[in-house]
DNA sequence: ATACTATATTATAATCGTTATTAAATTATA
DNA sequence: TATAATTTAATAACGATTATAATATAGTAT
């Protein structure tokens, strides 16, 4: 249920290097998959989800590895951070200006397609960063009550 | 300069106490201290912050008083979080709906209006929080130069 | 007022996500 | 192959926040 596009292409592990090569990072075993689970899950995963995920493949892997290559993307601007809750971090490789919506019941993040936005008084203010992040609750819980009162989730 | 409202007025202690009580919330000298600087000052602070001005008159209060009295605030719903950086929680006694835009050279947060927003693929979802955080320079710090390449501020 | 109860506050330890450090492993280059 | 640079893993450290436990304060009933 992505709300950007309804189904964006894979992309193949052959493109990713590419892309990765493109932002000036050398490849690893693991950078190619964190980017490849980014780009083509989409799902907006804390580090940690990252990190159980690439595990299963590749066992060896250090909850370290994954921040540091986070970190690296972010510096390359290959993948931008996600904050709908202070505290967690996840980490999108949709670049395009989106907002996102986190549901409070399943914790799940969508992405949202922005049709317009007017501010006032920018005059005079350099902007590098926009970032429009919502709560609330998903269809799919709403309908099978999957929530209590003020029902949160992480 | 606050681009929400040009100079709101003032709250007295005694508005403030009238405003905690009705929702809910006892009275405290630290609890009046707290939120009469929040609604008073509006320069979305830290709980550090809050901890270092509210101690120049009562030395005696601890960081734990901050934040559990900001959790209350949070909890009643008579301030609202804001996460523009990931690592830092700051507090905002302004209820209305407004974004913030964080400059990377001072650290100031400001007010923005916002005149429209419309967003696509809402159907279904109740949504119970609205954010809108920017991050860039500020026209002060643009003058002054106060920012290196890449300039980031706390 | 006095005793009793509930709440607020402090000091401190614990937690959580993340970053720093260091040594070993891997990769690139001469 | 030797050498240098980078990546990774394990672990310690960090900063913001929360939990805990003991004390202080305030509210209520007698």
């Amino acid at each position: 249920m992505d709300h950007l596009e309804k189904r964006a292409k894979r992309w193949s592990l052959e493109e990713v290097r590419e892309y990765l090569l493109q932002h000036d990072i050398r490849i690893s075993a693991y950078r190619l998959k964190i980017f490849e689970y980014l780009i083509n899950e989409r799902t907006h995963p804390t580090a940690e989800e990252i990190y159980e995920v690439i595990k299963r493949d590749l066992p060896a892997i250090s909850p370290a590895t994954v921040y540091n290559t986070l970190r690296l993307f972010l510096e390359k601007k290959i993948v931008q951070l996600v904050s709908v809750e202070k505290n967690e971090g996840r980490y999108d490789a949709t670049l395009s200006w989106h907002g996102h919506l986190k549901c409070l019941a399943c914790g799940k993040v969508f992405d949202l397609h922005i049709e317009t936005l007017k501010l006032d008084g920018l005059e005079g203010f350099e902007i590098f960063e926009k970032h429009l992040n919502l709560k609330g609750l998903c269809p799919e819980c709403l309908k099978t009550k999957n929530f209590k009162r003020e029902g949160k989730h992480g």
